[in-house]
DNA sequence: CTTTTCTCCTGTATGC
DNA sequence: TGCATACAGGAGAAAA
């Protein structure tokens, strides 16, 4: 279950094997894993051929490639002053998600949907999906509301016009944890709830909601509007901490040749208090940690230290 | 506008 | 053994 931590371990796998290449060809199967591109996969495949991956990016748990210009393209229109629009390969890893750097030749793994292949030759990108919630698109990039702006030239990076809408993530120059917990001061939903709609925060999952609530000692159907402001900059405090450790553990365990969306998976079994752990003592009270159904999903708690109140 | 519910998908585990 | 059901859950559309 790809969260926040997991797809940067992707990110970081890209920059070391994939950016700087030029692709060879892009080749899907099936029309789900082409993602909201009207003139169908086969466009979305004629696009991509040929451009030059020349960044790797994310906000929360979107990531994308940045994708240069076609450079046959630019001298075939030499009249064409104007850089044609940035655009950008945009990967959502849903909830099985992985991409994969491996050698064309080796067999085609199960339930892949795209094969990347580079004009270098070498290794080749897969995107792998066992459920299919997750996809590719190609998406002009626009300017960012949030005014990130590249450290070194001051100009502000694009973002791919479908990620507008989520919020920066914990780990972002732009992020405002102020603005984000006054934002929270308004809801009435529960506190959870919040913490997953990523036009709030961006890049929490089920897994650090839970872990990082279990750290603050918070209820996960606690109200927002009735948790403190202070008590709301803890609970962001414990998200972002929550989800620093997991990248600590899950950027050790990666694979050169192998961007795994898993590499995060030695943290789930060893530091996880709440997630998972129905039944099983809570590790500052003992008490038993509870499951309690919540959105069509399982929230985990302990019943002492996270008071309902 | 805010908030909640529904739907998409398939491998694995469990129950009868 | 075989079939049915629950479960995992991100995110966007639809409904309330």
């Amino acid at each position: 279950m790809p969260e926040l931590p997991e797809v940067e371990v992707v990110r970081r796998g890209l920059v070391d094997h994939v950016v700087g290449r030029t692709i060879e060809s892009l080749a899907l199967s099936g029309s789900r894993v082409a993602r909201r591109h009207l003139a169908g996969p086969g466009d979305l495949e004629d696009r991509v051929a040929g451009r030059t991956v020349v960044a790797a990016r994310r906000r929360g748990k979107y990531l994308w490639m940045v994708l240069g210009t076609q450079s046959a393209h630019d001298q075939a229109v030499p009249d064409r002053c104007e850089q044609s629009e940035a655009e950008a390969l945009v990967v959502h890893l849903g909830m099985s998600g992985q991409l994969l750097v491996q050698d064309p030749d080796t067999p085609v793994p199960r339930h892949q949907h795209a094969l990347v292949t580079f004009t270098d030759a070498g290794h080749a990108l897969r995107f792998v999906d066992q459920r299919t919630f997750g996809g590719l698109s190609l998406v002009e990039l626009i300017p960012d509301p949030h005014q990130r702006r590249d450290a070194r030239t001051g100009d502000p990076e694009g973002i791919p016009e479908s990620v507008v809408h989520i919020a920066p993530d914990p780990f972002e120059p732009a992020y405002d944890p102020m603005a984000v917990a006054a934002n929270m001061k308004r809801r009435s939903s529960a506190i959870k709830r919040v913490l997953l709609d990523q036009r709030v925060v961006s890049g929490v999952g089920n897994i650090y909601a839970d872990e990082a609530l279990w750290r603050a000692g918070v209820h996960p159907l606690r109200p927002c509007d009735v948790l403190t402001r202070p008590a709301l900059l803890r609970i962001l405090g414990h998200v972002r901490e929550v989800m620093a450790a997991a990248l600590d553990q899950g950027g050790t365990s990666f694979d050169a040749l192998y961007v795994n969306v898993n590499g995060a998976s030695g943290y789930f079994s060893r530091s996880l208090h709440a997630y998972g752990r129905e039944g099983e003592p809570c590790q500052r009270c003992g008490n038993a940690i509870v499951r309690e159904r919540f959105m069509n999903r399982s929230s985990y708690s302990c019943p002492v230290c996270q008071r309902k109140r």
